[in-house]
DNA sequence: ATGGTAGGTACCCTA
């Protein structure tokens, strides 16, 4: 069971090279963010085509944006409002699969970016981003059970560990490294254990990134990255855990997304 | 210390 996600910054403008990644790695299901597309517009042909039957969206006008494409079928289809706005930032449904008796319910988030002043006094984006995280800490402690076992992924705009940015150093005051949203997120780890499966992979003092700014000349070569993009899987999913892949090449592509895919195999 | 790029929308917002 192959899964994936993939912040794509326009489903519209980029669903070919969706459809290029689902036909070179055929993952059973792939989450995006950013698809800045209202849901009338969302093209759903270009993913039934390849044989992802399944979809759970929710989009909205120029902005934001959540999908869950599936070749399983997909059932509980969630739409969540988070902090009071039903801004497209997190859906979820469960699928099943042969030699595992629980229920797996994914689901995609897309944690708000937070501006650029790491203040809640002063910046309001920050104060979202704070609260986002934190209700979403609260509503998986309320909401987890053993009768499911969960998948949370997606651009949660935020990277934790000091190996996740280019240079600690010099991100400690910049939005998506400062130690006051490192500290939110990791209380929300820690609050039902989920498991970090790419690090469960990558050794915490090696380099890893899953975005590069558009700002870079050469992304590669000054290679200032950032791991912002995650997948967290509840500890009942952990013995199953076989590979993950960050797909590099997808940011050399014509008119490539910032973030690349990350994709996380599981044995059942 | 600054500005660099990208997408969508409607002349400016978000990232």
């Amino acid at each position: 069971m192959r899964i994936c996600t993939w912040n794509i910054n326009s489903v519209r403008l980029r669903a070919p090279i969706v459809q290029d990644l689902m036909r070179q790695h055929e993952p059973d299901i792939v989450c995006l963010q950013e698809t800045k597309t209202p849901n009338d517009k969302f093209p759903h042909d270009a993913f039934t085509q390849l044989g992802y039957n399944h979809h759970h969206i929710d989009g909205i006008k120029g902005y934001n944006g959540v999908a869950i494409l599936s070749k399983r079928p997909l059932k509980d289809a969630q739409v969540y409002s988070r902090v009071d706005r039903e801004d497209g930032r997190h859906i979820s449904a469960a699928f099943t699969v042969d030699g595992f008796a629980k229920p797996i319910e994914v689901h995609c988030i897309y944690i708000p970016a937070g501006g650029d002043e790491p203040d809640r006094e002063i910046n309001d984006k920050f104060a979202h981003k704070l609260d986002f995280v934190a209700e979403l800490e609260n509503w998986f402690s309320a909401n987890h059970s053993d009768d499911k076992a969960m998948i949370a992924l997606g651009d949660f705009n935020i990277a934790p560990l000091e190996h996740d940015v280019w240079s600690h150093k010099q991100l400690l005051k910049i939005v998506s490294h400062t130690p006051i949203e490192v500290e939110a997120l990791t209380k929300m780890q820690k609050s039902i254990d989920w498991v970090d499966a790419l690090r469960h992979f990558i050794p915490e003092d090696e380099k890893c990134y899953t975005w590069w700014s558009y700002r870079n000349r050469d992304w590669r070569k000054s290679n200032r990255g950032r791991r912002l993009d995650h997948i967290w899987v509840t500890p009942d999913l952990k013995p199953h855990l076989k590979a993950q892949d960050i797909l590099l090449d997808m940011r050399d592509v014509e008119k490539p997304s910032d973030h690349v895919p990350v994709f996380v195999d599981f044995a059942f």
